[in-house]
DNA sequence: GTAAGAATGAGAACGAGTCTCACTATAGAA
DNA sequence: TTCTATAGTGAGACTCGTTCTCATTCTTAC
Protein backbone atom coordinates (compact mmCIF):
# COMPACT_ATOMS: atom_id res chain seq x y z
CA UNK A 1 0.00 0.00 0.00
CA UNK A 2 1.48 3.54 -0.74
CA UNK A 3 1.41 6.08 1.60
CA UNK A 4 -1.52 8.14 0.02
CA UNK A 5 -3.57 4.42 0.15
CA UNK A 6 -2.32 4.08 3.88
CA UNK A 7 -4.03 7.24 5.01
CA UNK A 8 -7.12 6.77 2.94
CA UNK A 9 -7.42 3.89 3.84
CA UNK A 10 -7.23 5.04 7.80
CA UNK A 11 -9.36 8.30 7.43
CA UNK A 12 -12.16 5.85 5.85
CA UNK A 13 -11.43 3.63 9.24
CA UNK A 14 -11.47 5.91 11.41
CA UNK A 15 -14.79 7.33 9.43
CA UNK A 16 -16.35 3.99 9.79
CA UNK A 17 -16.47 4.01 13.64
CA UNK A 18 -17.41 7.93 13.98
CA UNK A 19 -13.92 9.04 14.49
CA UNK A 20 -11.22 11.79 12.71
CA UNK A 21 -8.19 11.46 11.03
CA UNK A 22 -7.02 14.36 12.68
CA UNK A 23 -2.98 15.60 12.13
CA UNK A 24 -1.79 13.78 15.47
CA UNK A 25 -3.40 10.55 14.51
CA UNK A 26 -1.63 10.74 11.16
CA UNK A 27 1.37 11.55 12.84
CA UNK A 28 1.58 8.25 14.35
CA UNK A 29 0.30 6.37 11.22
CA UNK A 30 3.09 8.06 9.84
CA UNK A 31 5.57 6.81 12.40
CA UNK A 32 4.78 3.64 12.17
CA UNK A 33 4.52 2.57 8.68
CA UNK A 34 8.04 3.91 8.40
CA UNK A 35 9.07 0.91 10.95
CA UNK A 36 9.65 -2.68 9.72
CA UNK A 37 9.02 -3.15 13.32
CA UNK A 38 6.62 -3.08 16.26
CA UNK A 39 7.61 0.08 17.94
CA UNK A 40 6.92 0.85 21.82
CA UNK A 41 5.36 4.87 22.83
CA UNK A 42 8.87 5.62 24.13
CA UNK A 43 10.05 5.26 20.47
CA UNK A 44 7.02 6.56 18.54
CA UNK A 45 7.17 9.91 21.21
CA UNK A 46 11.19 10.24 20.50
CA UNK A 47 10.50 9.88 16.82
CA UNK A 48 7.65 13.14 17.12
CA UNK A 49 7.65 14.31 20.05
CA UNK A 50 5.17 16.82 19.31
CA UNK A 51 2.77 14.72 20.07
CA UNK A 52 1.79 15.03 23.62
CA UNK A 53 2.16 10.92 25.48
CA UNK A 54 -1.77 11.17 26.57
CA UNK A 55 -2.33 12.10 23.24
CA UNK A 56 -0.20 8.85 22.04
CA UNK A 57 -2.01 6.53 24.27
CA UNK A 58 -5.61 7.83 23.71
CA UNK A 59 -5.13 7.80 19.76
CA UNK A 60 -3.54 4.69 19.48
CA UNK A 61 -6.09 3.22 21.51
CA UNK A 62 -8.87 4.80 18.42
CA UNK A 63 -6.39 3.52 16.16
CA UNK A 64 -6.75 -0.09 17.40
CA UNK A 65 -10.74 0.02 17.78
CA UNK A 66 -10.70 1.03 14.51
CA UNK A 67 -8.56 -1.38 12.97
CA UNK A 68 -6.05 1.03 11.79
CA UNK A 69 -3.39 -0.34 14.22
CA UNK A 70 -2.10 -3.27 16.07
CA UNK A 71 -0.72 -3.84 19.66
CA UNK A 72 1.50 -6.14 20.14
CA UNK A 73 2.04 -7.71 23.51
CA UNK A 74 5.12 -9.18 24.53
CA UNK A 75 6.76 -10.80 28.06
CA UNK A 76 8.43 -7.56 28.79
CA UNK A 77 6.88 -4.10 30.28
CA UNK A 78 5.89 -2.14 27.32
CA UNK A 79 2.94 -2.25 24.87
CA UNK A 80 4.20 -1.96 21.26
CA UNK A 81 2.45 -0.60 18.18
CA UNK A 82 2.25 -1.77 14.81
CA UNK A 83 -0.17 -0.98 11.46
CA UNK A 84 -2.63 -3.49 11.37
CA UNK A 85 -1.85 -6.09 8.43
CA UNK A 86 -4.97 -4.86 6.24
CA UNK A 87 -3.00 -1.54 5.47
CA UNK A 88 0.72 -2.73 5.20
CA UNK A 89 -0.88 -6.18 2.92
CA UNK A 90 1.97 -8.28 4.62
CA UNK A 91 0.89 -11.19 6.85
CA UNK A 92 3.20 -11.91 9.36
CA UNK A 93 4.99 -12.78 13.10
CA UNK A 94 6.75 -11.56 15.50
CA UNK A 95 10.43 -12.87 16.97
CA UNK A 96 10.55 -11.78 20.11
CA UNK A 97 13.71 -11.66 21.93
CA UNK A 98 13.21 -13.59 25.45
CA UNK A 99 16.05 -11.52 26.97
CA UNK A 100 15.37 -8.08 25.94
CA UNK A 101 12.04 -8.15 24.43
CA UNK A 102 13.03 -6.93 20.71
CA UNK A 103 10.26 -7.43 18.46
CA UNK A 104 11.07 -8.52 14.62
CA UNK A 105 8.76 -9.36 11.61
CA UNK A 106 9.06 -12.48 9.64
CA UNK A 107 6.38 -14.61 7.82
CA UNK A 108 5.96 -18.02 6.68
CA UNK A 109 4.84 -19.37 3.04
CA UNK A 110 1.60 -18.82 1.80
CA UNK A 111 0.87 -22.28 1.36
CA UNK A 112 1.31 -22.95 5.12
CA UNK A 113 -0.76 -19.73 6.72
CA UNK A 114 -3.58 -21.70 4.88
CA UNK A 115 -3.49 -24.97 6.74
CA UNK A 116 -2.44 -23.13 9.77
CA UNK A 117 -5.73 -21.07 9.42
CA UNK A 118 -7.39 -24.26 8.67
CA UNK A 119 -6.20 -26.02 11.64
CA UNK A 120 -6.89 -22.93 13.87
CA UNK A 121 -10.90 -22.95 12.84
CA UNK A 122 -11.12 -26.45 13.55
CA UNK A 123 -9.78 -25.63 16.89
CA UNK A 124 -12.04 -22.35 17.42
CA UNK A 125 -14.98 -24.24 16.31
CA UNK A 126 -14.60 -27.41 19.35
CA UNK A 127 -13.84 -24.46 21.96
CA UNK A 128 -16.89 -22.52 20.67
CA UNK A 129 -14.67 -19.36 19.83
CA UNK A 130 -15.54 -17.10 16.65
CA UNK A 131 -12.45 -16.76 15.23
CA UNK A 132 -11.14 -13.02 14.86
CA UNK A 133 -7.37 -13.89 13.95
CA UNK A 134 -4.10 -15.78 15.12
CA UNK A 135 -0.96 -14.43 16.64
CA UNK A 136 2.13 -16.75 16.18
CA UNK A 137 4.96 -15.34 17.97
CA UNK A 138 8.16 -17.13 18.00
CA UNK A 139 10.28 -16.43 21.09
CA UNK A 140 14.41 -16.97 21.16
CA UNK A 141 17.30 -14.68 21.83
CA UNK A 142 18.28 -11.65 19.55
CA UNK A 143 21.58 -11.98 17.76
CA UNK A 144 22.59 -8.90 19.89
CA UNK A 145 22.00 -10.63 23.39
CA UNK A 146 23.70 -13.82 22.04
CA UNK A 147 26.51 -11.68 21.21
CA UNK A 148 26.84 -9.71 24.20
CA UNK A 149 26.93 -12.81 26.55
CA UNK A 150 26.57 -16.14 24.71
CA UNK B 1 2.20 -36.73 34.57
CA UNK B 2 0.52 -37.66 38.46
CA UNK B 3 0.21 -36.06 41.12
CA UNK B 4 3.67 -36.99 43.01
CA UNK B 5 5.26 -37.02 39.96
CA UNK B 6 4.45 -33.47 39.13
CA UNK B 7 5.82 -32.69 43.00
CA UNK B 8 9.25 -34.82 42.24
CA UNK B 9 9.75 -32.76 39.02
CA UNK B 10 9.21 -30.02 40.39
CA UNK B 11 11.41 -30.29 43.17
CA UNK B 12 14.16 -31.67 41.23
CA UNK B 13 14.09 -28.11 38.99
CA UNK B 14 13.98 -25.82 41.62
CA UNK B 15 16.78 -27.80 43.29
CA UNK B 16 18.32 -27.75 40.14
CA UNK B 17 18.30 -23.53 40.50
CA UNK B 18 19.42 -24.22 43.75
CA UNK B 19 16.00 -23.39 44.98
CA UNK B 20 13.79 -25.24 47.88
CA UNK B 21 10.56 -26.47 46.88
CA UNK B 22 8.08 -25.08 49.69
CA UNK B 23 4.82 -25.29 51.23
CA UNK B 24 3.74 -22.14 49.25
CA UNK B 25 5.49 -23.19 46.22
CA UNK B 26 4.05 -26.46 46.14
CA UNK B 27 0.59 -24.78 46.88
CA UNK B 28 0.89 -22.58 43.61
CA UNK B 29 1.76 -25.77 41.63
CA UNK B 30 -1.15 -27.69 42.96
CA UNK B 31 -3.37 -24.78 42.37
CA UNK B 32 -2.10 -24.71 38.39
CA UNK B 33 -2.28 -28.41 38.13
CA UNK B 34 -6.07 -28.32 39.13
CA UNK B 35 -7.15 -26.31 36.34
CA UNK B 36 -7.18 -26.73 32.43
CA UNK B 37 -5.94 -23.15 31.47
CA UNK B 38 -3.71 -20.58 32.63
CA UNK B 39 -4.92 -18.53 36.16
CA UNK B 40 -4.22 -14.98 36.72
CA UNK B 41 -2.82 -14.22 40.33
CA UNK B 42 -6.20 -12.82 41.32
CA UNK B 43 -7.81 -16.76 40.60
CA UNK B 44 -4.87 -17.99 42.53
CA UNK B 45 -5.67 -16.42 45.38
CA UNK B 46 -9.29 -16.94 45.13
CA UNK B 47 -8.49 -20.38 45.72
CA UNK B 48 -6.24 -20.28 47.77
CA UNK B 49 -6.28 -17.25 50.26
CA UNK B 50 -3.08 -18.54 53.04
CA UNK B 51 -0.52 -17.35 50.47
CA UNK B 52 0.21 -14.15 50.20
CA UNK B 53 -0.10 -12.02 47.37
CA UNK B 54 3.34 -10.52 47.65
CA UNK B 55 4.61 -14.40 48.15
CA UNK B 56 2.59 -15.74 45.31
CA UNK B 57 4.08 -13.12 42.82
CA UNK B 58 7.64 -13.86 44.35
CA UNK B 59 6.98 -17.46 43.82
CA UNK B 60 5.62 -17.43 40.17
CA UNK B 61 8.36 -15.37 39.76
CA UNK B 62 11.36 -18.44 40.75
CA UNK B 63 9.30 -21.26 40.03
CA UNK B 64 8.97 -19.50 36.18
CA UNK B 65 12.96 -19.26 36.24
CA UNK B 66 13.17 -22.17 37.08
CA UNK B 67 10.86 -24.24 34.18
CA UNK B 68 7.88 -25.24 36.64
CA UNK B 69 5.40 -22.43 35.48
CA UNK B 70 4.96 -20.59 32.40
CA UNK B 71 3.78 -16.70 32.12
CA UNK B 72 1.38 -15.80 29.87
CA UNK B 73 0.48 -12.50 28.18
CA UNK B 74 -2.35 -11.24 26.59
CA UNK B 75 -3.93 -7.76 25.48
CA UNK B 76 -5.74 -7.80 28.76
CA UNK B 77 -4.38 -6.15 31.99
CA UNK B 78 -3.53 -9.22 33.88
CA UNK B 79 -0.70 -11.87 33.38
CA UNK B 80 -1.65 -15.81 33.99
CA UNK B 81 0.48 -18.48 35.08
CA UNK B 82 0.03 -22.25 33.72
CA UNK B 83 2.23 -25.62 34.51
CA UNK B 84 5.27 -25.43 31.80
CA UNK B 85 4.46 -28.20 29.53
CA UNK B 86 7.40 -30.28 30.09
CA UNK B 87 5.54 -31.03 33.35
CA UNK B 88 2.05 -32.12 31.76
CA UNK B 89 3.35 -33.76 28.46
CA UNK B 90 1.07 -31.97 26.90
CA UNK B 91 1.62 -29.51 24.42
CA UNK B 92 -1.26 -26.90 23.75
CA UNK B 93 -1.90 -23.56 22.77
CA UNK B 94 -4.40 -20.75 24.11
CA UNK B 95 -7.86 -20.04 22.63
CA UNK B 96 -7.79 -15.89 24.04
CA UNK B 97 -11.00 -13.79 24.15
CA UNK B 98 -10.58 -10.33 22.77
CA UNK B 99 -13.81 -9.51 24.80
CA UNK B 100 -12.90 -10.68 28.20
CA UNK B 101 -9.31 -11.67 28.15
CA UNK B 102 -10.80 -15.41 28.80
CA UNK B 103 -7.83 -18.41 28.04
CA UNK B 104 -8.53 -21.89 27.29
CA UNK B 105 -6.34 -24.46 25.87
CA UNK B 106 -6.10 -26.57 22.77
CA UNK B 107 -4.21 -28.27 20.77
CA UNK B 108 -3.21 -29.54 16.92
CA UNK B 109 -2.49 -32.38 15.60
CA UNK B 110 1.30 -33.54 15.77
CA UNK B 111 2.47 -33.34 12.17
CA UNK B 112 1.65 -30.58 11.65
CA UNK B 113 3.49 -28.88 15.32
CA UNK B 114 6.06 -30.71 13.39
CA UNK B 115 5.81 -28.43 10.30
CA UNK B 116 5.39 -25.66 12.32
CA UNK B 117 8.78 -25.85 14.51
CA UNK B 118 10.27 -26.75 10.84
CA UNK B 119 9.06 -23.28 9.24
CA UNK B 120 10.07 -21.58 12.64
CA UNK B 121 13.28 -22.83 12.50
CA UNK B 122 14.04 -21.49 9.30
CA UNK B 123 12.72 -17.99 9.77
CA UNK B 124 14.82 -17.75 13.04
CA UNK B 125 17.50 -19.05 11.36
CA UNK B 126 17.08 -15.82 8.69
CA UNK B 127 17.17 -13.22 11.48
CA UNK B 128 20.03 -14.73 13.50
CA UNK B 129 17.58 -15.72 16.06
CA UNK B 130 18.24 -18.69 18.40
CA UNK B 131 15.29 -20.61 19.21
CA UNK B 132 13.70 -21.53 22.24
CA UNK B 133 9.95 -21.89 21.71
CA UNK B 134 6.90 -19.76 19.87
CA UNK B 135 3.51 -19.38 21.03
CA UNK B 136 0.44 -19.69 19.02
CA UNK B 137 -2.69 -18.10 20.50
CA UNK B 138 -6.28 -18.17 18.64
CA UNK B 139 -7.84 -14.91 18.97
CA UNK B 140 -11.56 -14.51 18.78
CA UNK B 141 -14.81 -14.28 20.75
CA UNK B 142 -15.60 -16.85 23.46
CA UNK B 143 -18.80 -18.32 23.61
CA UNK B 144 -20.05 -16.15 27.06
CA UNK B 145 -19.05 -12.94 25.18
CA UNK B 146 -20.86 -14.06 22.00
CA UNK B 147 -24.05 -14.62 23.72
CA UNK B 148 -24.07 -11.78 26.33
CA UNK B 149 -23.66 -9.35 22.99
CA UNK B 150 -24.05 -10.79 19.62
C1' DG C 1 -19.92 33.67 12.26
C1' DT C 2 -21.40 30.65 15.93
C1' DA C 3 -22.70 26.93 18.66
C1' DA C 4 -22.02 21.94 19.79
C1' DG C 5 -19.17 18.48 19.97
C1' DA C 6 -14.54 16.38 19.55
C1' DA C 7 -9.51 16.52 20.28
C1' DT C 8 -5.66 18.09 22.88
C1' DG C 9 -2.14 18.11 26.59
C1' DA C 10 -0.41 18.72 31.30
C1' DG C 11 -0.65 16.55 35.12
C1' DA C 12 -3.24 13.75 38.57
C1' DA C 13 -4.76 9.19 39.48
C1' DC C 14 -4.82 4.20 39.00
C1' DG C 15 -3.28 -0.39 39.68
C1' DA C 16 -0.55 -4.61 38.44
C1' DG C 17 3.53 -5.94 39.82
C1' DT C 18 7.99 -5.28 42.61
C1' DC C 19 10.60 -4.19 46.57
C1' DT C 20 11.65 -3.64 51.64
C1' DC C 21 12.39 -5.29 55.96
C1' DA C 22 11.42 -7.34 60.25
C1' DC C 23 10.15 -11.86 61.32
C1' DT C 24 9.92 -17.04 60.75
C1' DA C 25 11.25 -21.54 59.02
C1' DT C 26 14.64 -24.70 57.45
C1' DA C 27 18.91 -27.32 56.65
C1' DG C 28 23.12 -28.60 57.83
C1' DA C 29 27.01 -28.32 61.42
C1' DA C 30 28.47 -29.33 65.84
C1' DT D 1 19.10 -31.97 69.76
C1' DT D 2 20.58 -27.26 69.72
C1' DC D 3 22.86 -23.56 67.01
C1' DT D 4 23.39 -20.74 63.32
C1' DA D 5 23.54 -19.21 58.72
C1' DT D 6 20.68 -18.78 55.06
C1' DA D 7 16.32 -18.73 52.67
C1' DG D 8 11.36 -17.76 52.66
C1' DT D 9 7.40 -15.08 54.28
C1' DG D 10 3.98 -11.32 54.30
C1' DA D 11 2.21 -6.59 55.14
C1' DG D 12 2.56 -2.70 53.15
C1' DA D 13 5.29 0.94 50.70
C1' DC D 14 6.72 1.95 46.20
C1' DT D 15 7.35 2.01 40.97
C1' DC D 16 6.04 3.09 36.62
C1' DG D 17 3.27 2.03 32.38
C1' DT D 18 -1.08 3.37 31.37
C1' DT D 19 -5.55 5.77 31.94
C1' DC D 20 -8.32 9.55 33.44
C1' DT D 21 -9.55 14.57 34.27
C1' DC D 22 -10.51 18.94 32.88
C1' DA D 23 -9.69 23.39 31.09
C1' DT D 24 -8.48 24.89 26.57
C1' DT D 25 -8.29 24.57 21.54
C1' DC D 26 -9.73 22.88 17.24
C1' DT D 27 -13.54 21.17 13.78
C1' DT D 28 -17.65 20.70 11.65
C1' DA D 29 -22.37 21.80 10.58
C1' DC D 30 -25.73 25.10 10.44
Amino acid sequence: MTGADLHVTAAARLRADGQRYTSNRKVLVEVLSGSDRPLTIHEILDRRSEVAQSSAYRNLAVLERAGVVHRVVTHDEFARYELAEELTDHHHHHLVCSECGAVADFSMPEGFEERLDAELEKAARRAGFATEGHRLDLVGRCRNCRDARG
